[in-house]
DNA sequence: ATAAAACACGACCAAGTGGTCAGGTTTTTG
DNA sequence: CAAAAACCTGACCACTTGGTCGTGTTTTAT
């Protein structure tokens, strides 16, 4: 919900304010009235108070199941129990499921683009890479639902978010793969591809999130706070040292 | 298809011979054959000349589009159009769509366990863990629709193979998890947790197969094999730095 | 207070699904 | 060259699913 740092000159815009009000405004419900002149004037800021909390409950539940389920295995019905509404109702909100599953993405999406800050071309990598580092394994830790989510979404080919992230994405990674470029150039890291820096930390990081039945599994319980802090140190030692940036 | 390495002192048992041979079994058709009083004798081999053809056909397909669709996602009707077949064929041959999936994964647990060598506690760490990198990088390039179809399963919980790999799984690991250990007690590589480097391995190489719709997005196109050597080398280089073994 | 909008929801339906089956044709076996 | 096994398949069915609708209830604005 809220917008974290942002790279400033990103078409970011087509994401977040663009995509996520109008997410928000198809995926709402109440077509009906468009029938007749459309009395309810423009949009009085779009929502009650009982559907602005509605729909953030519901919006919860279904990142949950279709987390868990995927989109094709999770049924209205399924949202629907876990909320405690009817089925109908949680359809009056969003006007489909391809809507809800929109709308959650787009909730995803706006938390995605945690960049590098502004000055990072000025700092030094080895400090802006640990703090990337940091903040996307704390997200796997946070968030693991939306980012099983959005890598189940990419694996099947980004059918749902295609439009929505193609330009957007393109655009972060390139001005993080600059960021580090110019690091290279000015001879502050040893020559690498910036690209497969950010896929290994993108790969690792999500591994986290994704794969934490998996370990589970190995290890018989998830992973503990200390473990995962210490998971942490390590990957981020491990690529400062793999740059020869320590 | 050929069992790898392997541990020695693994349940492996459980996922190669056995269950690869039973989930053919079960998988396969012809449960009639049982009504009567299982007249063919007990089993000549297990499928004909044509069966053998077509299952493997079939199979092919059905990985194809597990793929791309998530096991949900996947109606036995779009895997018979995909290998020109009638529904009810494939359905003579895998006796439910669950069978054909269990099928599936069989074969790619088969391939799943690239272990260390038997020799590999000997060798030298640096060496044995770019011959591992390279091969799950591999498998990721010339296999990415076993990893995807893995990877969602495993994302989902593994509702199918939870009993099949579970113990194998964690006995593979651990077999590589202390050979690792044994390195650093020899004080040939810095001390790490040895389960948080395989996951950094597991996770980027995965990430090639996984996100190759991401990656042709911000890249334009997909990886050419030049690039993929390239990254190839990116990530044994920063794993070996950063394990202080270069 | 009262009208209009917003909200709630049981009942229903069309479409798609996995799976069965009966009866055919082809291949293998003796 | 039969008989038996293996293979093939159109028709069918039970069931789930997303989505609609009509109607009733609550909230909001005037």
């Amino acid at each position: 919900m809220t917008q974290t740092t942002a790279a400033p000159n990103q078409i970011t815009v087509t994401t977040e304010s663009a995509s996520a009000q109008q997410a928000a405004a198809d995926a709402g419900g109440n077509a009906k009235g468009k029938r007749r002149g459309a009395k309810p004037v423009v949009a009085k800021q779009l929502g009650g108070a009982i559907r602005q909390r509605n729909e953030e409950r519901i919006l919860r539940a279904a990142a949950e199941v279709f987390a868990s389920a995927g989109y094709k295995g999770t049924s209205v019905q399924a949202i629907a129990d876990k909320v405690e509404l009817p089925k109908a109702n949680i359809l009056y909100y969003f006007k489909s499921k391809a809507g809800l599953y929109t709308a959650v993405l787009n909730d995803i999406l706006e938390m995605w683009n945690q960049g590098f800050d502004e000055r990072a071309i000025e700092r030094e990598p080895a400090d802006v890479i640990r703090e990337y580092i940091l903040a996307k394994m704390r997200y796997s830790r946070t968030r693991p639902q939306e980012s099983k989510i959005f890598a189940t979404e990419i694996i099947h080919g980004a059918p749902v978010i295609r439009d929505a992230i193609d330009l957007p994405m393109v655009g972060w990674t390139k001005q993080k793969a600059s960021v580090i470029q110019a690091w290279v150039a000015q001879g502050k890291m040893r020559a690498i591809e910036p690209l497969y820096l950010l896929f290994l930390i993108w790969g690792t990081t999500q591994f986290y999130a994704d794969f934490d039945s998996e370990i589970a599994m190995i290890k018989g319980r998830a992973l503990s706070d200390e473990e995962f802090s210490k998971a942490e140190d390590f990957v981020v030692e491990t690529v400062l040292r793999g740059l020869a940036l320590i």
